[in-house]
DNA sequence: TAACTTAGTGTTAAAAGTACACTATTTAAT
DNA sequence: ATTAAATAGTGTACTTTTAACACTAAGTTA
């Protein structure tokens, strides 16, 4: 055997959504040596049949029993003592989730949840790492694509929008300001349908404009 | 022996120069199967003791005989079949050079050149994938750091770092406009003097400011 | 000394971004 | 019915950034 198969190339996903006001990530338990029952990213090795696509797909349909998400690969993480058991890459890949609209069903069996995103996360391996990485790069990404679509329900007020970018980018916002700006993005569509159990002025609701907003996500604005 | 082994990894790297008023890649010509005498970025197989930078060091070593030269990752490309004798997954990496200030020494073994990057290069395997990513890259990048401490020699003209970022943003500058840009960034020390064999009026010189380009480089403008 | 080559310089107009405070609509409480 | 509390929605003035534009300066060559 070929001395350079002796490596392991494994895939992880950050599968990240909004939820309670919250930026929030998947993390599962650990069903098997090393670091049993620590905490990590859902991941899988890559078998030599499959595409990165394909173990995507399955780590997706293993952990929230939906493969149909979109995902994008953010880094290789290749530190030779990064697994303890032997020689393994990480190819990570992150993707943008809505709890509902998406029909997720979490796996029981490993305890897949949602946990917000914070010091005492600890994940084991360098998965703190990745998810640092994948945030950033969602930081970077969104001054120049609109996001909210994965993330959001179908219809949703401008004020839960400026929420989500809020949340995203770590600062505030200034309403008006906000508002002038994501309607000058022209990525919305106006619902006359104004319908909410809330309390207060009811909120015109919006939704994505699906052509534009694949539009923008290509080629930004 | 476990299936998932049965991957190999491997590092390319895409290594830029800027000469002669263009934008140049490193590309050698493959010395065995599959596709001998073709056309291909510097690469090599990952070894389980190696890290990626290891491995990078270890590629630019073997093809300029300079093995401190700083590269970043870029991407991981695994389709499938993307190599015909296994599955190979490549992670690649690119890196910035001056021709003179980095004391290149090209391997002629693999017939190791610069060559401009247009329709015409044409590597096999999906190395054209992979030079297409690095382009918008550094081009992305360019745009929040400063370029040019790697391509240019120590001391330049302010007309030679417009040519650069003309070249590696595809577009012209207007040179009043530039120059105040640049300066404002304040990355640059002027030298007071002022020689060259050029006909017409002599330039001032600059250098990088060590401390500020390193700091702009990290967190960005 | 005139013609040519390359380097260097300021101003104005347009666009984008930022700061800022009140009115409107609805529900809940009295 | 009236008032208080909650949430949604709106416009203007100022500042900063970007973009457009053409001539003068300094050196070389014929």
């Amino acid at each position: 055997m070929k001395e350079y198969l002796n490596i392991g190339v494994s895939v992880s996903i950050c599968i990240f959504c909004y939820d309670e006001d919250q930026k929030k990530v998947l993390v599962v338990d650990k069903e098997n040596d090393p670091f049993k029952g620590g905490k990590v990213l859902p991941h899988q090795m890559l078998q030599p049949k499959q595409s990165l696509e394909e173990v995507c797909s399955e780590i997706l349909e293993n952990n929230i029993g939906n493969k149909n998400v979109y995902v994008e690969q953010l880094n290789a993480f290749g530190k030779v003592y990064r697994h303890p058991s032997g020689r393994i890459i990480d190819i990570s890949f992150y993707g943008l989730i809505n709890l509902e609209k998406d029909k997720i069903k979490l796996n029981e069996e490993n305890n897949a949840r949602f946990e917000k995103i914070d010091k005492s996360l600890d994940l084991v391996f360098d998965h703190d790492d990745i998810i640092d990485f994948a945030t950033k790069r969602i930081k970077r990404r969104m001054k120049y694509r609109p996001l909210g679509k994965n993330l959001l329900p179908a219809q949703f007020t401008m004020n839960e929008l400026e929420g989500l970018y809020s949340c995203f980018l770590g600062k505030q916002f200034d309403k008006r300001n906000f508002r002038r700006r994501i309607l000058e993005m022209d990525f919305l569509k106006e619902i006359t349908k104004v319908q909410r159990n809330t309390r207060g002025r009811k909120a015109i609701l919006y939704e994505f404009d699906p052509k534009k907003y694949k539009n923008y996500s290509k080629t930004g604005f």
